[in-house]
DNA sequence: TTTTCATGTAACTTTATATGTTACATGATT
DNA sequence: AATCATGTAACATATAAAGTTACATGAAAA
């Protein structure tokens, strides 16, 4: 299986979505992660329908964000686009009728249970806004002090990311 | 991605072979397993790397547990098994230059940290006799109050698995 | 009102990875 | 020497994520 990187790329987007009022089309979004358009539209659609995000058709169309980044979590972004599987291994089938593959299963899926719980969990804790602090505190790091001063063009250390 | 079936799988044969003393062939375990014999060599190979069961060429030849169930746990099997990937979810790109993407991943890894950790716990935790004593349980629970007196062919409720 | 820009979405293609298959070599038992 | 079983490389298939093409819809600008 390919790693789902839905999660990962959208919590990028809407990172750098804040970065602006302006309304940011897919265009810039997907020369930003390095992707199609496409994609980014086909993802975000999932955000929309949970208030998210705001699309924006036509001149100066685009998207916007929905919610501040403080009301938003990792695990809303997680559910908005579309709870993907979080494992990358399982039982070879469900409900199967030997009892020894049931015991299998039984052991596994528990373990796998409390993981789940444990990373929904910690994604329940984490805000976009605390992200974006992050961000901010490696910025500085960097040599960025003056951040809030030049929010944008400076911190493009990738030219992919130049809007 | 596929779903990785590896550890799944060989905990399933390990607890079918505990049923006998014979070596058994791939061919019998992959017929229990719906699968193919070149398949089980080539999982198994790795279990025998481990020293968690044995293989004898020629008439009479096959695989035969290594070590007492009581002392193998599911994290050594998954081990054995080469440790494949936990997550279906991971960062798009690693040791990115945007520093958003850093901020990111660094949030998603600490997650996946976390639960990763808990779950080799939890593997660790159990042996492959609790597994088997598990099995016991839910063979008893179906009717087969007897069961150590007829260890094998009354729990194969799936025709496949007769050996 | 026509052109342009941007989203919306279905259908298809590509890519990555786990699994399955074929073929043949090696070694042990009969 | 024939048979049985593992050992393994090479190749084929299946599945799912991501990428692409094509075209429709709606909004702003000319």
């Amino acid at each position: 299986m390919k790693r789902d990187g839905k999660l990962s790329g959208m919590l990028h987007v809407l990172l750098h979505m804040a970065d602006t009022d302006k309304a940011v089309t897919s265009e810039r979004l997907a020369q930003m992660m390095g992707t199609n358009p496409v994609v980014i539209r086909r993802v975000m659609a999932g955000l929309r329908e949970q208030g998210l995000v705001q699309s924006e058709k036509g001149h100066g169309g685009g998207w916007r964000l929905g919610r501040p980044l403080v009301e938003v979590t990792l695990a809303e972004v997680y559910r908005a686009v579309g709870e993907p599987e979080l494992f990358a291994m399982g039982n070879r089938s469900e409900n199967p009728q030997c009892l020894v593959e049931q015991a299998v299963n039984a052991a596994i899926d528990s373990a796998l249970s409390e993981a789940e719980a444990l990373l929904m969990q910690r994604f329940g804790e984490v805000t976009l806004a605390m992200l974006a602090a992050d961000f901010q505190r490696r910025a500085a790091a960097r040599g960025y002090p003056l951040l809030k001063d030049h929010p944008h063009p400076e911190t493009r250390h990738d030219p992919s990311h130049d809007l």
